[in-house]
DNA sequence: ATGAAAGCGCTAACAA
DNA sequence: TTGTTAGCGCTTTCAT
């Protein structure tokens, strides 16, 4: 394993001129870079990133945090991010917490130790003050809003998007509107639940507490979901549910028990996943990749010393399918 | 930013000392371990992982590379892989490839460099020969077959799972059995069309080239191949389809034409992902989480040199439900 | 049980 | 345009 000190030797050059030449610095004449050249060829020379980040004080690597990767939503928004850190060059290690504070900590070392460049919240439980203390170690984008504000926000108006699904089946005449969320704790949870009892007041809504599920993920949470609501007494007649995995559950194992969609229930998920098409969901597109993106980037900013805005708000629509 | 020699210094120890109390080592006074946790505290020390990697000479993160992070069954590998990187203390750098060999070598340099202390191939189009060069610089498991001798293969057996779905179709009596698959370059590809193409002609079924797919990855992939094999003159009675969401896909757009499943049009998926259940898709299960934690614990073993079998081969398993 | 000293391999300020 | 030199911050061998 050679390293710079022998390319530098065998092409007759200070170990400076080597490292310029591996740099694309300029000033370099032709020939010897061509000689360096030559001599790493030669010798198969390999750099060692470990030295270069040791000197440069960086990594080039970006770290995300999210609860689980295997989530639609959040493998979206890693393939965003990851589409614009290759523009970039920069790498992207993925956590998953898991939603436990234990583990967000331990990953947030990785960025006071230097490991990573930068961090992106996907999603994220721990207090403001954890965040507002490891923004003086480093950048951090948030894809969800956070109280702190030392990092800059990149996420849709979840209390827009609960408006617009809740304005949508009042206008229906639904009065008995039940909702099922994911993470009651973290940003979007929280939002989300907000908006939708204060909505359910200002609208005197009827109500009632089983008509409210919190921790649903996946299609099969969905199933679940649904058989407590056919079992009820006294049922809601649509359900505002904030992932199109879990309403898609919820539809097929409603339609399963012959209930009809939308006459019996009425059902409206959120993201737009391509899932949301096959059992024809209503929902509310939201520009997952695009968050990551915009996260990704502006994280490149802010690593670089550019200012930006401390929020960014992505667009939300309602797609009128047929599940309400 | 206070660093170890500072520590040392205030805590009035050497510098090997102050590192040893870091790296929990063994002989070192009480009092001395305690002056030193002191220090640190008092002087808020933050380590720094790229000193510690460069003098190591080893990073503790492993790499993974896949074609698109956003697909079920990747997104399920490296939440496998994931959950076992935990345990171990790694960290786990992701990167996408697209299926593009330009890429995969950009992201395979990392280990050349000694970014990552080893690679593990979600799937990989490259060819043998850079995976075996590639070997020379770093720890490499490949998570599909591969003829490599130099990396260690955890996968299933995709011959013996077409091998099911086949012969399960022609005991119904299917005679006209389509084939669809993802990428027809990568290991999986390799393998699964080639079994399904013996059997093929070990059976004498009938064939048009027409009934054959490629390159389809998604759940919008399925309403595509459903159309087209909606209007095909002489149409398949069964399709063999290598992707669940692919499966899922075809069972809406077929069901939305008002054709019937399994009566007009039989449908084998393969994954067993949750939304096969969803469909009522029969399908092979394929345990990829297990893959992806199998995989890592591997690249963990050879790393610390240990010895591993180069191939471990995990079960499949055919999921009847009502598609087929 | 502890410390001195020699790395790990590369970069960059400065001088020439 | 090039080289000298002093780091970057931590680990580890070896001697005590």
């Amino acid at each position: 394993m050679s390293k710079l000190t022998e390319i530098a030797k065998r092409a007759n050059v200070s170990r400076t001129t080597v490292s310029r030449v591996l740099n694309n610095h300029p000033y370099v004449k032709p020939e010897k870079r061509d000689a360096v050249l030559k001599a790493i060829k030669e010798l198969n020379y390999v750099p060692n990133l470990n030295a270069r980040n040791l000197s440069k004080g960086k990594t080039n690597v970006i770290g995300v945090i999210v609860p689980k990767i295997n989530h639609p939503f959040f493998s979206n928004l890693i393939e965003g991010i990851g589409n614009e850190c290759n523009k970039y060059n920069y790498s992207l290690l993925v956590h998953q917490s898991n939603n436990d504070p234990e583990k967000e900590l331990q990953f947030f070392d990785l960025l006071k130790y230097k490991m990573i460049d930068g961090l992106i919240l996907g999603s994220c439980v721990s207090d403001t003050s954890v965040i507002d203390e490891l923004s003086s170690y480093g950048k951090i984008v948030s894809c969800e809003y956070s109280e702190s504000s030392k990092v800059p926000k990149v996420f849709v108006n979840h209390e827009y998007g609960i408006q617009m699904t809740v304005d949508y089946l009042k206008a229906q005449g639904h009065q008995k509107i039940g909702l099922c969320i994911g993470n009651p704790r973290s940003g979007v949870g929280i939002s989300r639940k907000k908006a939708f009892f204060k909505l359910q007041r200002e609208y005197s809504l009827k109500w009632i507490d089983y008509w409210y599920f919190e921790k649903q993920y996946t299609i099969e949470d969905g199933f679940e979901v649904a058989k407590k609501i056919l079992e009820q007494p006294s049922r809601p007649t649509a359900m505002v549910v904030g992932s199109d995995q879990v309403a898609a559950g919820i539809i097929f194992e409603t339609k399963k028990q012959g209930i009809m969609i939308p006459e019996e229930l009425a059902i409206v998920g959120f993201d737009n996943q391509p899932i949301s098409k096959g059992v024809e969901l209503t929902t509310i597109n939201q520009p997952i990749k695009e968050i990551g993106e915009n996260a990704a980037s502006l994280l490149y900013s802010i690593i670089h010393n550019q200012d930006v805005p401390s929020f960014t708000t992505l667009e939300l629509q309602l797609i009128k399918r047929n599940s309400a």
